[in-house]
DNA sequence: ACATTAATTGTGT
DNA sequence: ACACAATTAATGT
């Protein structure tokens, strides 16, 4: 248990160094719980209630809605750093997540429970800041995906989406199929073979069979 | 090491 | 969009 404890401080040191005061730093290790979602977990499903909001230490999380013909609308990502506000909300008023947040990455995150958030809130000012922006992060990247569909074509779509992917896993090597491409941005498989086929051709990248290199 | 099978990717209509 | 061919990875013998 102590050992538990020691393991959180270090991690939040690393991840958060500096976001949080003092105090709350020490109260926030205090009060959480260290956990590992492998990839594939479902951190949160749509219609689930939350009592826990997550800070993501490492790995990174996928956040889509899902509509009525279970088609999937991707959203954005959680990345180390971030935690997920929206989720915040649906603490406080009890309301059930709109969102699904399924585990790209292996995930190491710290919980917290829903009511020492609200306390923090009224207490801390590095908590308050921490919590809008976090909000506002979330937001600026639901107008540029919103941008992205909606003046993007496919092909501009597809190349942001891949160096997207680049920078949250810190690897010019991604390991994802093409499928699991056009389920994120949409349209059927073979449209976005062809379009990384072009993309090769192109010189921008070098296609393997479940792997995608972006050249520099 | 080889054959079999399943999954992934490529291409023409 | 569909069908099918080709390629590669995984698994068992």
């Amino acid at each position: 248990m102590e050992n538990d404890k020691k393991l959180i401080r270090e991690k939040l040191n690393n991840s958060f160094a500096k976001v949080f005061e003092q105090d709350l730093f020490n109260e926030i290790v205090k009060m959480s719980t260290y956990h590992k979602c492998p990839k594939g977990d479902i951190l949160i499903d749509i219609g689930g209630k939350m009592t826990h909001i997550p800070l993501i230490i490492s790995g990174f999380v996928k956040i889509m809605r899902e509509d009525q013909n279970k088609d999937e609308i991707l959203l954005y990502f959680l990345e180390p750093g971030d935690t997920c506000a929206i989720s915040f909300i649906n603490c406080i008023n009890q309301s059930k997540s709109m969102f699904r947040g399924i585990v790209e990455k292996d995930v190491e995150c710290i919980m917290l429970p829903v009511e020492k958030i609200e306390d923090w809130l009224i207490k801390y000012k590095t908590w308050r800041v921490f919590i809008i922006d976090s909000y506002h992060n979330r937001l600026v990247e639901m107008v540029e995906a919103i941008r992205s569909l909606a003046f993007l074509k496919l092909d501009d779509r597809l190349y942001k989406y891949l160096a997207n992917h680049v920078k949250v896993l810190h690897s010019k090597n991604l390991s994802i199929t093409h499928q699991d491409i056009a389920d994120d941005l949409h349209t059927s498989r073979v449209v976005i073979s062809r379009l990384l086929k072009i993309l090769e051709k192109k010189g921008k990248i070098k296609l393997g069979r479940k792997r995608i290199k972006l050249t520099p």
